[in-house]
DNA sequence: TCGGCATACTGAACACCGTTCAAGTTGAAC
DNA sequence: GTTCAACTTGAACGGTGTTCAGTATGCCGA
């Protein structure tokens, strides 16, 4: 059977998955496919494009926010959703935060967070740059949290944080944007 | 003269300045200084020592924030002149942010945001969440804003953001930490 | 003045990387 | 059975960070 985009983009995602962003080369993702590197741009044209894809293939099982659902809940929940798909792959902030500065509108989530901080009330000039924030807060923390796993990983220090502990460092994040966005300037 | 670990630095900051990050390998460094690649790993260990040297450089001349201002001012304007600082270099908010996630201690302006939001009021268990939140989005909003000038500097495109637009969506960011702050929950 | 020795650097290699492209191989449609 | 598109190979181009045996340089005590 002939390559396809799926199964190039799907392998991609399992060495991610499996080995991290550094192991993720186009000759590695080759070998792993039984093709010579040339082939994989047929399928798709660049390193680049193929992040964007896998990206989106990391967060494609979130759901959408409930459209009854108080907005200020969604954001929260949306957040937390998109935190944990993304902390479940090593360097998984590190490709979504690639594709979203490659083609912010290219991740659906991410899509929805605008939409969600919109529907807070926050005025549409301003409404972006929120979302923007919102969207650092949660692929900056848990890059942070890959960073310590590996530095864990490499010696052990000291303190290793639990995943409670992170998970609570990123609450209050989401609870002090939540709270300056209700409260008026 | 023999190189020094100080001329290693300044020609990086300066290649890093001049052409941005990419144009920053070992080599091109070496190329710069009349050197083989190998001999700058007798001043330096990796290049990812480097590059936290580079980052630290590049904050090195944001003065302390006054004891005796108010910390909510302080932060704010602490704030805007590391993005001012982190803006003028390509790539700059991907240096420092390599180094803080390297080193989180290792540059100075960035441990002044830590204590500034101690200051603030903030539970020392949520002072450096807060903090890191500051963070981001300091270097990703700079970050979104060197991918847009690269954007557009690939094709004349619709739309060029204005500096003025970017600083204001900056700002944007800030007040809405602030008042998430200062709001008890 | 002469060893000795730490400092500093060279030259070459190792094992990779993303990307391109002419030439070859398939498999289905006519 | 031929033609034509879809797909793949093989090989190369021009890079990358890093290591290390060997070589030169300059200082210091004898």
């Amino acid at each position: 059977m002939a390559l396809s985009r799926e199964q190039v983009v799907g392998t991609a995602v399992d060495i991610l998955r499996r080995y991290g962003l550094a192991d993720l080369s186009m000759r590695r993702l080759a070998r792993e496919l039984d093709v010579q590197p040339g082939a994989l741009y047929w399928h798709v044209a660049s390193k680049q494009e193929l992040l964007v894809e896998v990206a989106d293939a990391l967060l494609a099982r979130i759901e959408e926010p409930h459209p009854e659902r108080p907005p200020a809940e969604s954001l929260a929940s949306l957040a937390s959703a998109i935190r944990e798909a993304v902390l479940q792959v090593p360097d998984g902030a590190e490709v979504v935060a690639l594709a979203y500065a490659v083609e912010p509108g290219s991740v659906r989530p991410l899509r929805d967070v605008v939409r969600l901080v919109g529907r807070l009330g926050v005025a549409p000039a301003e409404r972006d740059a929120v979302a923007e924030l919102v969207v650092h807060h949660v692929l900056g923390s848990v890059g942070i949290e890959h960073d310590r796993r590996r530095a864990e990983a490499a010696e052990p220090d000291v303190s290793p944080p639990s995943p409670a502990e992170a998970a609570k460092a990123f609450e209050v994040g989401i609870g002090v944007i939540l709270r300056g966005i209700e409260r008026p300037s």
